[in-house]
DNA sequence: GTGGTCTAGACCACA
DNA sequence: GTGGTCTAGACCACG
């Protein structure tokens, strides 16, 4: 699982940490009962305050998304909803819409974006892929 | 052009209004040189204070999307940008690799982001041509 | 470095402390990198309002004078534009007019405003000199 | 007499007219007993508001700078203390500075910034030759 | 009526 | 402690 957080997206950055969390349980890149990645180690690689993740993970437990084993770390929980693909591409719709609204202001045009977004789809597939490698 | 915020969102109510309004204008429902709603009058709309309003009004300003007449109101300008089309497309990179991140994290794959591109390309051009006609 | 602010000067005080900000820079008192006052003690000090020390610094960051990270403060950037040297001149242009004008207007002359430029260009210099020094 | 003003200077406007109706006099260029611009074609000519003019007139009355005959129109009254150069030099200072501190943040050296002003001060001479001739 | 500035004071995210 | 957002309400400049 890949977490990764915006400073200056306006939302708060807990938020964002749960919206990925839970994002990565319903595409079942995270499993139930799997583990959390730690709140130091996360908190270091995000670059971020301890006690921000630890927000994050305490309302994930409150919403009973993920459960905390005192002393072991936190593990998402079972039955959670695996969103549908269309819940999934529901929820990417605002961020899309943003990207293009944003073209727009910027005078690229429909085809230049479509192509932009193409290449870097592209260019982080072959990263990935040299990852693996 | 209607605007509507949530407070619950953590997104900043002021950006929300920001990125309305943007959307109207690259979705034409909001032409050049229409006056936007006042600053009074929106906030009263919206149930949220006249300064928030006013530092989006501010905002979108600053960026060369509106600009505002003293005492006569607030207006949308001419979509004229200044830099060349490669500084251009290199200010929309980070939000479309953020898209692209994010739709990987939704298990959406790449040709399915592509197709959602296009066809919420195509929606804002199909807005934009029914105000014209 | 030290600012003051004069509230019957017609100009808006967060525009002054901008201004004092900027000259503080260019006369090497506040150096690259280095801490700027905090928004309150600063607000303080000028028995001002937190907000408008914050509307300030806002706008410097826009403008890209200074940078603020989360939780730690507001610091001075590197000089570095993203322009191209025609357009930083073009920007200078209505502002140098300004002054051209300005100075026709209390007749003084040509060569006179030209040695007065000279004068508080090598000022400034000086002062970046003996804070280096 | 040449009257402009800059709505971006955060400095009012009909402090601006009262200004430089005052530098007028004081260098001269508006002569005791003269005749001011009607306040209706100075409102036009600057695309202020009438009522902005009417303010900075009256202020000026307040002060005893000029005297207002009905119907026939505003004054210069007597007794304006001509400034001296020292003083009309130290009235450009700030403007100066200002113009040398963006210089800087915009990395135009110091050579540039006389070069460009003398570049200005001569186009503007020019103009003024040209009107006349 | 319009937008612009400022104050006083609240709560939040982050270190 | 830092900066960021928002509210409520005041006064000013302008049309």
């Amino acid at each position: 699982m890949r977490i990764q957080v915006q400073f200056d997206l306006g939302q708060p950055v807990y938020v964002q940490i749960m919206d990925q969390i839970k994002a990565a349980a319903a595409s079942g890149s995270l499993l139930s009962g799997e583990a959390l990645p730690g709140i130091r180690p996360l908190a270091e690689q995000l670059r971020v305050n301890r006690n921000t993740v630890a927000k994050a993970y305490l309302e994930l437990e409150r919403e009973g998304v993920i459960e905390t084993k005192q002393g072991r770390g936190c593990f998402l929980r079972d039955g959670q909803t695996r969103y549908r693909k269309a819940a999934r591409t529901e929820m990417l719709l605002p961020q899309v819409d943003g990207v293009v609204v944003q073209a727009h202001h910027l005078q690229i045009g429909g085809d230049d974006l479509i192509a932009l977004v193409r290449e870097r789809v592209e260019y982080f597939q072959n990263a990935r892929q040299n990852t693996k490698g």
